[in-house]
DNA sequence: AGTTAAACGTTAAACGTTTTAATTTCCGTA
DNA sequence: TACGGAAATTAAAACGTTTAACGTTTAACT
């Protein structure tokens, strides 16, 4: 292994000289000398120990992505293309910035805190927190966080979140406008601070505008997952007279799609269907779903941007951010 | 922060005896001891720093996911199920053990060098690795290596592989059964060392051994995104007396799907089509898609064992495993 | 010529842990 | 009583960096 020392010893020169010229500090070095060093550095393929650096620091270039599950459960967090698909971007991202991306699921607050003082963590990125006592855990902690999709606010905590009411208003206004009057809402169960809820807002506010009166027994809560859904599909074929459906999440709308067709009920014809989402998923389904679609990629590039900021030390201009939506019509809603 | 330290004062004892109790070589110290220094541990919420552990020790902790980009593109290796939820069963099983989850993308050998040494990466998982200069380079690391769908052999490099071969032999000949003649080959292109060359030699022996001559020209390559697909499906079209398809993934199989559906090509009525790995997906596509099953959890947790054996120092039993799949039937596929 | 300040360095301590080799303590036996 | 040896414990070096704090030399002003 190849250290400073060593790059040190064969340019005949210190150490310290060697580390300013590494991390760019050299400004107090002469051009000739930070050309030696970068020779050598070049020629014995010195790469730096981040452990070292990272001791005497007290900073480690490791950025957090947290799995917070909440009941131990063994489901695999990485099904849901929302997880996957932005840490795909905070990958490429941070590491062309000279950062590392550690993954870890943590059940309790004293996990995540036993985590962050085994790396010295810089940074953390969150899906999905909610208002409980694991976010007050959160609030002493002085390294950046960015969370994703959650409706909590804090001072130092930034947050990325998307258009969830006026999506879900826009969805609703649709099937108000192409003649549906009964009509359902379904998605997975409610939990303060989560994007349904604001979800569910836009919904009831979109009827309320079209005068006409909200009815609780339409709301329809399962998880997303396709043997929950097959019950949901139990419960919405009873409901008399419904002509649509907006569910909250195209993955929750897709499965609920192949449990009304397996019982004979077509789409469109028999239920207009209206997702959220818009995952690479819905698009192949049939029929392709119309759907509320975000852009995973940016809001990905904007939760980096954001830590990024706030890494180099910037109070970032903004602490949250919320996203566009946009109203994508394919072949599940029909015009009553 | 409490350290090794504080922990031997407060408990009266020296840091070399801490450092074996955590370490469970508490062989050598006194039951008492032992007792007094994990209360002190308790009390103190200590926190071991991983930094100074692997800078002595040589030996991190951290296992790397690494991602092979052979180009240097810009798209989401996340947005691949098998990457992404491969990568949620290994955070589990090694978190469990232990261990922690770097995921890194390199594009060059050099990268990957110069990131192993970063941090001392103890192990290192790929996907997809193909016999050429970068595999090369692997060859003369000593950290545990696992590879996953990569038909490349080496002495200390492991691989957990499928019935590849076999799956797509299984496929055909389901396809052969239905009374079809003409099936076409569609996959993403080949690579030495790939799954699809695997994939492809089972079609081949399928059609042989039912005495179906061997027709180059339905042979058809392409990426798998929607407008590759696009592409492929005019040439698709124009093969006469086509009856079936054998798809040797189904994201592409549904994408193909949704293209021939959009050409008003109905499936499995004009056109049967058979797909291969059996993602959530495909139970979802309008027809559900009849397909080879291969279990991603299982294919991971094998993953992770193979890997926690040779960590521990054991050479495993086999360096090569071959999971088998299985035939599902859905819809896509019709009877002549 | 003498003073200053910039330019270009260096020395050595510190970070928190593991590990080797040395040391002390204790106990049973000759 | 002395002694051998096992058991329990320790001191100190080492790992590869960064970073204060400090030292030279040189160029530029009075």
């Amino acid at each position: 292994m190849v250290t400073i020392k060593d790059i040190a010893q064969i340019t005949g020169v210190s150490c310290t000289t060697v580390s300013n010229v590494i991390n760019g500090k050299d400004h107090r070095v002469s051009a000739e000398t930070i050309e030696r060093i970068n020779e050598a550095i070049q020629k014995l393929g010195y790469v730096p120990n981040m452990s070292a650096r990272s001791l005497v620091s007290n900073s480690s270039k490791v950025i957090g992505f947290i799995n917070h599950v909440v009941t131990k459960d063994d489901s695999n967090f990485m099904e849901d293309p929302f997880h996957s698909v932005f840490i795909g971007v905070l990958e490429r991202v941070l590491r062309e910035n000279g950062y590392y991306l550690m993954l870890r699921t943590v059940a309790t607050a004293e996990e995540l805190m036993a985590f962050l003082r085994n790396w010295n963590v810089d940074g953390l990125f969150f899906t999905g927190i909610f208002k409980d006592a694991f976010f007050d855990a959160l609030a002493p902690l002085t390294i950046p966080i960015v969370l994703v999709d959650s409706y909590v606010s804090d001072t130092h905590i930034c947050n990325i979140g998307l258009e969830d009411f006026k999506g879900s208003h826009m969805a609703t206004s649709h099937l108000i406008e192409k003649g549906h009057r009964k009509i359902a809402f379904a998605s997975p169960s409610f939990r303060e601070g989560g994007v349904v809820h604001a979800r569910f807002s836009g919904y009831q506010k979109a009827l309320e505008d079209n005068h006409i009166p909200f009815d609780p027994s339409l709301i329809l809560e399962a998880e997303m997952d396709f043997s929950s859904c097959q019950q949901l599909c139990d419960e919405l074929i009873r409901i008399p007279e419904l002509t649509a459906l907006v569910v909250s999440a195209d993955i929750m709308a897709a499965n609920l799609m192949t449990c009304l067709r397996e019982k004979g009920i077509a789409i469109p014809r028999d239920i207009s269907v209206i997702g959220f989402d818009d995952i690479s998923l819905s698009r192949v389904v049939t029929p392709p779903l119309t759907t509320i679609h975000q852009d995973m990629n940016l809001k990905g590039s904007m939760a980096v941007e954001m830590m990024l900021e706030r890494l180099e030390g910037n109070t970032p201009k903004k602490s949250n951010i919320t996203l566009p939506v946009q109203l994508i019509q394919r072949e599940s809603v029909r015009t009553l």
